[in-house]
RNA sequence: GGGCAAGUGGCGGAACUGGCAGACGCGAGGGACUUAAAAUCCCUUCCCGAAAGGGGUCCGGGUUCGAUCCCCGGCUUGCCCA
C-alpha cells in the first residue's frame, strides 16, 4: 500500500485526543512554552489557507518545543462577539448566535482535522457568558479606576452598520467592514482612557520583542509630541485663545492663527462682514472625514472669521482664520501659524496671501518653509539660540508670564467603547431617571445579552437592545428606584483584549484567571498572528494587560514576549485571494485530496512565514510526492509494506548526513525558519533514497525530526518501527559534534576575484600549507605567473585568495 | 510629502558575521519502466558560447584582496503615516 494520509492521518487524530497529549499544565517540573495563535472570528466561509498557515508554524514550534522539554499551553477559540458576524447574520436572515455556534463547529472540525496540537479542553468563545462574566469585570474594575466615562464625543457614525466605529474601524472615511460611507457626529458614549497608559504602552515597546515595523506603527499611533500651550489674547474679546504648538522656539514668526471649524470660539469672535461664508465652511467641514481633512489637501482651504488674536511673543495682530485641516481632537483645537517653519502653513499663507516671515536661519522660505534647525532670527529675546535652546527659553518665559506651559501631547485618543448594535457584551451599567449611571455590582455579572429576534440595528443612534423592554427596566442597585440598563455593548475588540490570560484558567468561577497560574504561564512566549492587528488590538491588548497587572491580576505588564506576523497567501495568479478571482483555495479541499500533513510541509516550505507568497498546486504536489518518498524510504510498498529499516551499523556518511540534518533543522525550528528546515530534510531523504541499508540508528531520529511538521505520517512510522508510545514527548534528537566537522573541506581559490580552481585540503590544514598547494596548482600558475603576488588571504574553511599585479 | 520594508533564474525562494550566488521545491527538457497513461526512478536546467571562456543578485557610483550583504545617489513595488 502507499502512503495514505485518509486512513492515518484520522486514526492519528483520535489517538491524540484519547490520551489528552497535548493538556497542559500536567507537567509542572517542566519550564513553560506558551504558543499562542491569534484566534479566529469564525466567519460563515470557514478556514483558509492563510489561517492553517500561522497555526501550523506555531504548531510545529508547539510540537517541537514539547520534544525540547517544555510544558507546552497552546490553546484555540473563538473571537464570535463583533460586527462581521453580526453582518453575517443579517445578510444571512439567522441570528447571530445561531450562526456564530454554526461556524464555530464548522471551524472547529476544520481545524481538528488539520492535526493541531491544541488544548481543547480550554476551548471558549468570547460569546460564552462565562467568558463575558470576565470581559465585564474588567470594565467594573475600569469604572472604579476611572478609566472608563462617558462623553459626548465627536464619533464616526456609519448609518449603513446603525453603530459609531473606532478610528482604526474607519479606511479613508469608509467604514473597514462593508465599505460604507461614515460621519462625524457627536454622541454620548463610553471611553477607555488609553491615553493615561500613553507612556507606558510608549516604554514597554523596548522591552519586547515585536517586528521593528510594527513598533514602529504604534510608536506612530501613539504620537507623543512635547511642546507648549500657550495663551493669546483676542482683539476686543475677553475671550482668550488657547493654542498648542511643537515649536514655541517659532512664536516671533507666527503671523496668523488657525481654529478648528468645530472650536467654539468660532462662533463668538466671527464678525458679521464674515459670518455667512464661515458658517458655509463650517458646515461643509462637518461632512469631511478627519482623513480627508488632514490629508493632502491639508493647507488649502480655510476662511477668514475678521478677528485678531494678539501673539504673546512681540504683540503682532494675527487674523484668525478658520481651517479643516486643524482638528478639534488634537492639542487644543487652535493653532499659531508660523508659515515660514511649517510646510502646511505655509501652504496655506501662500494660497491665501499671509504674510512669511523667517525667524530660523537654515532654508529658503521663499521657497518653502524650513522645518529643521537653525540659529533664531528676528525673534527678540531668543535671537541667536538654536532650536533646542529657543524652545526652553520661550516655555520658561511663557511660564514665567503665566502665559503657558511646556505640555505633552499625544496623537492617541481615549478608546470609543460603545456599539449602537446588538451582538456584543452587554455594558454592566444602569442609569437612574436623574440620568446618573452606576456601575453594578460584580455579583451582578455577568449580565447576559438577552435573546432578540429582531437584532437589526435601529438606525437612530439607539441600540438595538431597547427593544428588550423586560430586560433594560430594572433598578438601582440596592435600591428600588427604577433604572434602564446600558443599551450599547461593547466593541468587537473587547473580547480579545485580555484573553490569553483566560486560555490560562477558563474554568474558574471565581476570578479572571489563578494568580498562581497566570504567576506559571504569562507572558505568552510566542504570539502569532497577521499583521491587519498590528495597531488595534495589540494596543488594546497592551493597554488592558498593563491595567491587570496595576490591579494586581495579571504578573506582567507586557503580554507578549514576541510576535510574529505571518505574511499573505496569495492565490496562483499572484493576486489577493477572493472569491472574485476565483483563486480561494479551501484547506479542507486541500485535506481530502493530499491530506493536512502535505498542506502543513508545503505551506511551511512556501518562503518565510512573514513574507506573502503566492499558492503553487504544483508546490503542494512536491510536497506530496517528499511525504511519499518518506514512506518509501522505510516500506516496501510492492511487498506489503515491510519494513525496510533494519539493525546494521550505519556508515560514517549516513552519520554525517544524519547529524547534520540534525542540527540544522534543530536551530531553523527553534527561529521559526521553517522552510529551510524543510529543504534540509529534503536532503537527508534524496540523499539517503538511493542507499542500500536504512540502519535504524539513522532513521528513527529522522522521523523525530520530521514529526513537529508532518506529525500523522511521523507517528504512523514510529509504531510501525515497533514503538508503542507516541513520539510526541519523546526527546527532540541531539545532533553529536563529532559528525558535524569533516576531515577534508574543498577550497575554491581565487586570484583577482576569479575562481581558478578548487583544492581538496585536510579542513585544519596551515596557511603556509595551502599557499604552497594553491600555487602548485596548474590554473593558478598560469594566472600568477610574471606578476607581483600582493596579497595572499586564507579564510580556514572558506576560500583562498591571491591578489596579483603586473 | 515622510517613515519602514523589499527588489536574486521561467516561478516560489536559499546564501551564517563581507568569503564558492542560485540550497530546496515548482516548471521545463531528455531518458528508464509501461501496450498506453498516471505514478515512480535517473539525468539536464542562471544567461551567452560548440568549447575555451565571458557575463550575471533593480540601475549608477564607492569602500574592500573579495560585496546579494556595508556606504552614497537613483528607479520600482508593498505597507504604514500624512
Amino acid at each position: 500500500m502507499s502512503y495514505d494520509p485518509r486512513t492515518i492521518e484520522p486514526k492519528w487524530q483520535k489517538v491524540w485526543e484519547e490520551q489528552g497529549l497535548f493538556h497542559a499544565g500536567e507537567r509542572p517540573d517542566l519550564p513553560k512554552y506558551y504558543v499562542l495563535d491569534m484566534f479566529p472570528y469564525p466567519s460563515g466561509s470557514g478556514l483558509h489557507v492563510g489561517h492553517t498557515e500561522g497555526y501550523t508554524a506555531s504548531d510545529i514550534l508547539a510540537r517541537y518545543k514539547r520534544m525540547k522539554g517544555f510544558d507546552v499551553l497552546h490553546p484555540m477559540g473563538w473571537d464570535a462577539f463583533g460586527l462581521p458576524a453580526e453582518q453575517y447574520a443579517i445578510e444571512k436572515g439567522v441570528h447571530p448566535e445561531t450562526s456564530t455556534r454554526a461556524n464555530i463547529e464548522n471551524f472547529r472540525t476544520q481545524l481538528r482535522s488539520m492535526g493541531y496540537s491544541y488544548d481543547w479542553r480550554r476551548e471558549f468563545a468570547t460569546c460564552d457568558p462565562d467568558y463575558y462574566h470576565w470581559t465585564q469585570w474588567i470594565f467594573l474594575k475600569l469604572v472604579e479606576k476611572g478609566l472608563a466615562y462617558q462623553e459626548e464625543a465627536l464619533v464616526n457614525w456609519c448609518p449603513a452598520l446603525g453603530t459609531v466605529l473606532a478610528n482604526d474601524e474607519v479606511i479613508d472615511g469608509k467604514s473597514e467592514r462593508g465599505g460604507h460611507e461614515v460621519i462625524r457626529r457627536p454622541m454620548k458614549q463610553w471611553m477607555l482612557r488609553i491615553t493615561a497608559y500613553a507612556d507606558r504602552l510608549l516604554e514597554g515597546l523596548d522591552r519586547v520583542d515585536f517586528p521593528e515595523s510594527i513598533k514602529a506603527m504604534q510608536r506612530d499611533r501613539i504620537g507623543r509630541s512635547e511642546g507648549a500651550d500657550a495663551v493669546f489674547e483676542i482683539e476686543g474679546h475677553d475671550a482668550r485663545m488657547e493654542i498648542f504648538t511643537t515649536r514655541p522656539d517659532t512664536m516671533f514668526g507666527a503671523t496668523f492663527c488657525v481654529l478648528a471649524p468645530e472650536h467654539p470660539l468660532v462662533a463668538e469672535i466671527t464678525t458679521e462682514e464674515h459670518r455667512a461664508a464661515v458658517d458655509a465652511y463650517v458646515e461643509e467641514a462637518a461632512r469631511k472625514s478627519e482623513i480627508d481633512r488632514s490629508g493632502a489637501d491639508a493647507g488649502k482651504s480655510g476662511v477668514d472669521t475678521g478677528a485678531f488674536a494678539i501673539n504673546p511673543a512681540n504683540g503682532a495682530r494675527l487674523p484668525i482664520w478658520v481651517a479643516d485641516y486643524v482638528l478639534m481632537g488634537y492639542g487644543t483645537g487652535a493653532i499659531m501659524c508660523v508659515p515660514g517653519h511649517d510646510q502646511r502653513d505655509w501652504d496655506f499663507a501662500r494660497t491665501f496671501g499671509l504674510p512669511i516671515v523667517e525667524v530660523i536661519t537654515g532654508g529658503d522660505i521663499e521657497q518653502e518653509a524650513w522645518a529643521g534647525d537653525g540659529s533664531l532670527v528676528n525673534s527678540g529675546f531668543l535671537d541667536g539660540l538654536d532650536t533646542g535652546a529657543a524652545i526652553r527659553a520661550m516655555i520658561d518665559w511663557l511660564e514665567e508670564k503665566q502665559l503657558g506651559r511646556g505640555v505633552v501631547r499625544y496623537k492617541l485618543r481615549d478608546w470609543i467603547f460603545a456599539r449602537q448594535r446588538y451582538w456584543g457584551e452587554p455594558v454592566p451599567v444602569v442609569v437612574g431617571e436623574d440620568g446618573v449611571a452606576h456601575p453594578l455590582p460584580e455579583s451582578a455579572l455577568p449580565v447576559e445579552l438577552p435573546h432578540l429576534e429582531d437584532f437589526q440595528p435601529t438606525g437612530t443612534g439607539s441600540s438595538p437592545l431597547a427593544r428588550a423592554a423586560d430586560w433594560v427596566a430594572t433598578t438601582v442597585p440596592g435600591t428600588d428606584r427604577p433604572a434602564a440598563r446600558e443599551i450599547d455593548t461593547m466593541p468587537g475588540s473587547a473580547g480579545s483584549s485580555a484573553y490569553f490570560l483566560r486560555f490560562i484558567d477558563p474554568g474558574n468561577g471565581e476570578t479572571i484567571c489563578d494568580p498562581a497560574l497566570a504567576e506559571r504561564w504569562m507572558p505568552v512566549d510566542l504570539y502569532l498572528g497577521g499583521a491587519e492587528h498590528a495597531v488595534g488590538h495589540l494596543l488594546y491588548s497592551r493597554f488592558w494587560t498593563k491595567f491587570l497587572h496595576d490591579l494586581g491580576v495579571c504578573p506582567v505588564d507586557e503580554p507578549y514576549r514576541k510576535l510574529v506576523n505571518q505574511g499573505m497567501i496569495l492565490g496562483e495568479d499572484h493576486r489577493k485571494m477572493s472569491k472574485r478571482y476565483g483563486n480561494v483555495v479551501n484547506p479542507t479541499d486541500v485535506i481530502a485530496s493530499h491530506g493536512a500533513d502535505s498542506l502543513r510541509v508545503y505551506e511551511m516550505a512556501m518562503g518565510p512565514i512573514e513574507a506573502d507568497k503566492p499558492w503553487s498546486t504544483g508546490g503542494l504536489q512536491g510536497a506530496w510526492r517528499l511525504l511519499g518518498r518518506v514512506w518509501r524510504l522505510f516500506f516496501d510498498e510492492s511487498a506489503d509494506d515491510r519494513l525496510l529499516v533494519d539493525d546494521s551499523d550505519p556508515t560514517d556518511d549516513q552519520l554525517r548526513l544524519l547529524h547534520r540534518t540534525i542540527a540544522a533543522v534543530d536551530e531553523d525550528t527553534g527561529s521559526l525558519r521553517l522552510n529551510t528546515a524543510i529543504a534540509r530534510m529534503t536532503e537527508f531523504v534524496n540523499e539517503m533514497n538511493p542507499q542500500e541499508t536504512r540502519p535504524r540508528a539513522v532513521m528513527e531520529p529522522f522521523v523525530l525530526l520530521l514529526a513537529p511538521y508532518a506529525p500523522h505520517l511521523a507517528e504512523e512510522i514510529w509504531e510501525r518501527l515497533g514503538h508503542g508510545e507516541s513520539l510526541l514527548w519523546h526527546p527532540f534528537p541531539e545532533a553529536e559534534s563529532q559528525w558535524l566537522v569533516d576531515d577534508t573541506v574543498e577550497v575554491p581559490v581565487q586570484v583577482n576575484g576569479k575562481i581558478r580552481a578548487r583544492l581538496s585540503v585536510a579542513t585544519d590544514i596551515t596557511e603556509e600549507a595551502i599557499r604552497e598547494l594553491a600555487f602548485a596548482d596548474q590554473k593558478v600558475l598560469a594566472h600568477v605567473e610574471g606578476r607581483q603576488v600582493v596579497k595572499f588571504i586564507y579564510v580556514p574553511g572558506r576560500m583562498v585568495t591571491v591578489a596579483v599585479k603586473g
